[in-house]
DNA sequence: CACTTTACTGTGGTTACCTCACCATGAGGG
DNA sequence: CCCTCATGGTGAGGTAACCACAGTAAAGTG
């Protein structure tokens, strides 16, 4: 190899941003291969967790917490819907919305969804103390105080 | 059982995970629109920094550094040469590599893809205190231990 | 010289978003 | 009552950032 003999040209102090995007791809690859099995993808994970924690809740409430466009909103919940883990319902209260609500099977998914990312972290932050990994998720917290 | 009433069905404490998963999502999109005026996207903007890093370097090794597919690698560097800011050379010691490199262009985009970085991470990173931040560079840094 | 491996690229997915345009419904005014 | 405007969801179509598979050319190896 015709490297230049040395592997750096020129090293950067370690940049919070850096770190956190890394972390978190790596993260994601973690959680991601995890989830095949449950055939869930990551962002329809995301989005069976706050349909559960909101339930029912319309379409656009969801995409707002997903922070999302509305019509993505609409993509997910139709691969939810035919996953299985999720229903639409027509809102008594306006005919133009739709109440999105968890089904049996959703609840069960949930939890294999909760194991495999506990898994997945766990994988990641293993090399932290359990004092440094509440630090860190006291950091996190505060940046994403809505 | 009948709705409680409100808001939020079943409150659980914040998880790792989720919560890097969320910072990074924010701080992805921060960088991003703040990436716009330079005509870069942020993953064009992470494989000019390795560029920029590591100079004359292989395809297939700049593809190791994003911990992306050989193939992946290739489009990233059509785009960046197109946008002319690297430029493919033969490899003199093996015609069947190619060596990338950084245009004066490459550079002074690099200056200003640091500087909005630095902002974006500013905007998010803002609500902590300088020893906050120094405590989550650490933590993160323990995570990425290559 | 055959045989395998390596370095890149063409083709053709997939995921997770987006905007723009459209339709139905609801809410308020004249 | 009708007209207008805002709101909730969706169809159409596009983009970024990946992937795997298969092919080609060159390099290394027995």
């Amino acid at each position: 190899m015709p490297h230049d003999g040395d592997q750096e040209n020129r090293a950067e102090p370690p940049d919070a941003t850096d770190l956190l995007m890394q972390v978190a791809r790596r993260l994601r690859h973690e959680f991601a291969a995890r989830l095949v099995d449950d055939d869930v993808t990551p962002s329809q994970a995301r989005a069976l967790g706050v349909v559960a924690r909101h339930e029912p809740l319309r379409l656009s409430s969801l995409a707002e917490h997903l922070r999302i466009a509305p019509r993505s909103a609409t993509e997910v919940v139709d691969a939810l819907e035919q996953r299985g883990v999720v229903r639409r319902e027509a809102d008594p209260a306006d005919r133009r919305a739709t109440l999105i609500r968890l089904t049996a099977e959703g609840a069960r998914v949930r939890g294999r969804i909760g194991a495999a990312r506990r898994r997945a972290g766990d994988d990641l932050l293993g090399v932290l103390s359990d004092v440094e990994r509440d630090a860190l998720v006291g950091l996190l917290s505060r940046l994403v105080a809505d």
